[in-house]
DNA sequence: GAAAAATGTTGCTCTAAAGCAACGTTTCTC
DNA sequence: GAGAAACGTTGCTTTAGAGCAACATTTTTC
């Protein structure tokens, strides 16, 4: 297994090193181009990504053809749609690669036999479901409470590496303002 | 145990009725007035609330005196401030019941002790987590995607019951909008 | 590395929704 | 059940941010 998951996995559990290589074989690593989709608005999510290295982001786009982004994972987070794989429906976001990216991808069917089955897992999955639960909460009081300016210095303090590594135009359809806006907000 | 919860559990989980009967104790019925707190903003959540009858909102406050309300718990769900309730941080939400009301409500520590312990009350954690996930990366990208109409629209579709009980500054705090905005779009 | 495409900036105009005020209606409270 | 308080509606004004256009800059492609 990547040491990158490995890592991930001793600081939220307390699983044996055996134990991680018999984890190892599920995860299947896979190279990401720039731009290249993982999963397509409309088809089914049938894997659950780790990024090792790069980044993915989650996006919808609207009937007016505005994108919409709703997540990034960078390196060292889960990202996919989850959603989707829980409840086996098409998806209503896509995910994309912003960067040449690694990945390790592991089938829905494996991830939720090993949910079930081993207690790391388990554990690793009721972590990311609670990140995922904290990290949206504060996003909706933040957004929905304050103005664009107010949304971006929340997303300066948050996630500053956002603005070194992403462009504008995604920055704006994570921020729901118009790239103009974004362009006109920095000159502040 | 009330025969609401006990039929949550059924519904979610393969359980037995004995073992039912022996997670009762856990619960304490509680009668709520309209409008009392379960939580103020900055204290620490001790407790998870199950509504059996009547309706919970989380919501809070920024810094122009504005409500900002992120979820309505009706009865059969449960309804309190993960964060705080995972991380042991101050509440950065309010817990405020909008009718009379009884709810079950089990102890932080009983609550995560019943999660490791019993797989039942842990396939239910999980089925909180998932629902809690589903409900909000559709909020996020419905929200984000259209204006006030659209919004409201949306919600007329998701949660019709809101309408008839919960007053027009309530609804407004849900959508992000005025109450003055909020009654002219209903004039349509 | 030159041409083409995508992205970013800035001036101007337009619009959805906020803010305020005034008034009618419902609901608490004792 | 009478008075007070909160809530809801509607006209008018203001404003944050969208939309368009024109041009500058960066990135991609072959």
């Amino acid at each position: 297994m990547h040491e990158a998951l490995k890592k991930y996995f001793r600081e939220r559990t307390e699983i044996q090193e055996e134990k991680l290589d018999e984890l190892s074989p599920y995860f299947k690593e896979k190279l990401v181009k720039k731009n290249e989709f993982l999963l397509r608005e409309g088809e089914v999510c049938k894997f659950n990504y780790f990024v090792v290295s790069g980044c993915l982001r989650l996006f919808s786009v609207n009937t007016e053809g505005v994108e919409n982004t709703r997540y990034f994972a960078f390196e060292g987070k889960f990202g996919t749609s989850f959603t989707s794989l829980i409840t086996g429906e098409p998806a209503i976001e896509a995910i994309q690669s912003l960067e040449k990216s690694t990945v390790l991808s592991i089938s829905k069917t494996d991830f939720f036999y090993l949910v079930e089955q081993e207690p790391a897992v388990n554990k690793i999955y009721r972590n990311i479901l609670e990140s995922a639960y904290i990290t949206t909460q504060k996003r909706i009081y933040d957004f929905q409470g304050s103005d664009s300016l107010g949304r971006l210095k929340w997303l300066l303090e948050q996630q500053p590496m956002v603005f070194s590594r992403l462009s504008n135009k995604t920055i704006a359809s994570y921020l729901g303002v118009t790239p103009y806006t974004l362009s006109r907000l920095k000159a502040q």
